[in-house]
DNA sequence: AATGAATGAGGCTTCATTCAT
DNA sequence: CATGAATGAAGCCTCATTCAT
């Protein structure tokens, strides 16, 4: 009659973790269409379970969204101490990168419909960046006329661009963050038409 | 004995526009997995009248993919006669940005499945693109590093990264393409680590 | 203002007997769910003038039924007149497999939805075949247990059997007529078991 | 450890049986285009068990050819060892039609889409009915023109004979197989004009 | 707590029929 | 009168979600 609640929760636990993984993989080469039966399949459980872990579909999104950001937020977070506020940003953008590595999941930043959650996270994440630019900037180390919000909008930019390759090497998207990067240089910086967008 | 379907064909042409609207609106709101039904609604058509116009979704999708690449290429063909090689290739980008403005359509690339004819039309884009960006390297406008490749995967960046914004005034991506283009530029460029993809 | 009616109505009657043939021919290669719109393709006419002409699929069945059964009586009634009874029959039997060559249509002849004029040409047919049949008894060409219903409920086998055929001679049909044939004579002919249908 | 999908599949199970019964009988009364959705309605499924259970339409029109044709098959294998060979044969043709009972499956038989193992069913026993001709024609119980495959292509002409009839009564098939298998006896036997068709 | 069977809304496509030209 | 464009109901199939076991 003891409940056996340790041995379940670790199981339970599992599960989650186990389905987060697939439903990133499927969602990687599927898109985010790919169907929850094949995310089930690929995690070794049944379709049921999903829903036991995530009432929904869309809450399973959450979660993998929750969980970048989260993750890219920390990492930025660490950044803002690091010595040099140039290798600071340019290393937030490649951890950036580098989380997706070869995937396109940009569209997942956007779910307006991601639940407050979510967006607060996003919050965050973007008072973080902006924190990291205006070091950047201070430093002279980034165009005078470049706001924190343009950095996070550009940050998927790398990767969204290499999606279009066919089978493109897995570290194709630090070209492109590289030529961006230098675009966010002060040298040799043209004047931009358009004001930065707020918020 | 004159053929009597001018009038028919301009309520038939009149659809087929409304049509190509409605759709291009729809999967730049929805992706490409905007319903039919939706697209004929907004077109202000019965859900057969896409049939009778695009036997398939997929052949609706070629026809956008058909139109944007198309005038595109013209557009290149066009400022490859052009004085100044860097004002063209800058003019291009923006043809290509002003195009879609506002509208991230940069998935209609993507369709490996568009059949051949489209993809023919977007070898011929590719090619008048690495012209542009040839001449442009050649007067000394572009980095030495960038091939025509960077540019055709670069080229919907603007687009895309002003799709993350909620209500963006019109000519945000603007904005960005100075940044991506300022990056392309050979003034302070710093060495790319992963060297251009192919094709 | 006089009225062209005669040219014009020459012109219809063409189209008419053009559909009809189209759509015999269309339902034979494809069955009755062949479209309305590959007749009016194969007759050579748009498909709005199918429907003038009749004024539903339905309708357009029930006249190439008519035309059958029409003829396939006159045959009949001609057959009465012939000198030996036993080859009349006979000869009734193999015009209707005839009619039909290599196609199954006794579907055709189910439709009680095909108007109370297919249904009366369809009595009086019956009504000839069972004159054929009497004949024929009386001369003791036909078992004595064999009614006129029964001969044309088997008048279509013969048709409806090659029809599992995948690419059948085209007189195949004879074959099986032959052997039914052989099975309504009166020689060594066995006792049937449940009597004759009524009707 | 014992696999606990013994009450589930008890479910599973009947449900499959409904399903094949509902689809036997819809397919009687309205001919394969029956409608996916009727079936499921007269099994009293929703329309989604069907697809779990038969992936397709075409699937489910397989699996009933499969025991159509397997029990019919497993018939004729045990009647090769009846003593009687005529008996034995007309015993097979009567289980023939009593499988039906009324009903026109005969375009059951067509489906040469229905995949390789249907394909192979229907050659299987194509091949079993070679066999038990064979013997009766050697015991001079049919005439010895008629090979198997004249028996396998007559062998739904009496179901289908009846199918015209409006309300027949259950066992009217045996009248027309009685008729059709005098038909087949060696007794005033015509010769047959075109030959019989291969395989 | 896990499973997978069942459900039904919704997607794409076809086609008989109507109607403006 | 003929034409073919438009329509919308209906068909097959997919899949997120619920629920009995």
């Amino acid at each position: 009659m003891t409940p056996p609640s340790r041995t379940l929760r670790a199981d339970a636990a599992r599960n989650r973790e186990l389905l987060l993984a697939a439903a990133e993989a499927e969602f990687a080469e599927r898109g985010l269409e790919a169907s929850v039966a094949d995310i089930a399949r690929r995690a070794g459980v049944g379709k049921g379970t999903v829903f036991r872990h995530f009432a929904t579909k869309d809450d399973l999104i959450a979660a993998i969204v929750r969980t970048h950001v989260g993750t890219l937020d920390a990492a930025g977070q660490r950044l803002l101490a690091a010595a040099d506020p140039a290798a600071a940003l340019l290393e937030f953008l490649t951890v950036a990168g580098g989380q997706r590595e070869q995937r396109d999941v940009s569209y997942l930043l956007n779910a307006d419909d991601a639940g407050p959650e979510v967006v607060a996270l996003r919050e965050r994440l973007y008072r973080t960046v902006c924190l990291l630019v205006d070091r950047a900037r201070e430093a002279n180390a980034v165009r005078a006329d470049v706001t924190g919000h343009d950095v996070v909008l550009l940050m998927c930019a790398p990767n969204h661009v290499v999606s279009f390759v066919k089978d493109p090497p897995p570290d194709l998207w630090r070209r492109y963050l590289a030529i961006i990067f230098d675009g966010l240089r002060p040298e040799g910086a043209h004047p931009l038409a358009p004001p930065a967008p707020e918020l």
